[in-house]
DNA sequence: CGGCTGCGTAAGTCATAGCTTACGGTAAGT
DNA sequence: ACTTACCGTAAGCTATGACTTACGCAGCCG
């Protein structure tokens, strides 16, 4: 069910353009922050919702924290389109008018 | 970039209701409404916005319309995902401390 | 020990998304 | 043709979420 969660976080455009970011590699919060027009604080904020969402990994270096994708969110993630995607294939070549009167 | 609707379009629990029932085959709209506590015109406009992110069809039968998984809205989803969730397995065996003075 | 950088949190504002009721339009039944 | 079933749309309300500024706290350096 933790799924859930992450649909939420990656469903926000600021929060996916953080996702692309990280896709490099590992960036400190300040790096991230660079070249968005939102304030500083407002990225943090989304990093927290990413984090809780379990798509992120925290690293304290120095002062500064590091933030990486966390594989283990978005393999459930991929699990979880896996098998919808496999169902809607499924039901796709169900007829549309199997039982109007007997419920599937 | 169609992935982006459809990430927002699961990222609503009752959406994601609607979806689980629809995984077991067609269904109409009365028979998606019933069940949930929602009024049957705020079914119809989650309807929509799961067609238009490209994850639902819909097939008139009579006076009712039946709602059934596009494949290919999953599909695409699935692929960014997949993409995704490698880059997040690369990344995460790249060093935390790589490069404070070069740039990544 | 100050001052500075880097970051998270709190409080408040504003837009958006989801819900409701009311209505209109098409298909089938009598 | 009238009624009923089925469904989408419009208008309005309200709660949620994204953003801002202000603040506080930990690490580094003189």
């Amino acid at each position: 069910m933790t799924y859930a969660a992450a649909l939420q976080a990656l469903a926000d455009p600021t929060r996916r353009a953080i996702v692309e970011k990280l896709r490099h590699g590992p960036r400190s919060v300040g790096q991230l922050a660079q070249g968005f027009r939102i304030s500083r604080p407002a990225v943090s904020q989304h990093l927290r919702v990413l984090s809780c969402a379990g798509l992120l990994d925290v690293v304290p270096v120095g002062a500064r924290r590091v933030y990486r994708l966390r594989p283990e969110g978005f393999a459930q993630l991929r699990v979880y389109l896996e098998d919808l995607w496999r169902d809607a294939l499924r039901t796709f070549d169900t007829p549309v008018l199997p039982a109007p009167s007997g419920e599937d």
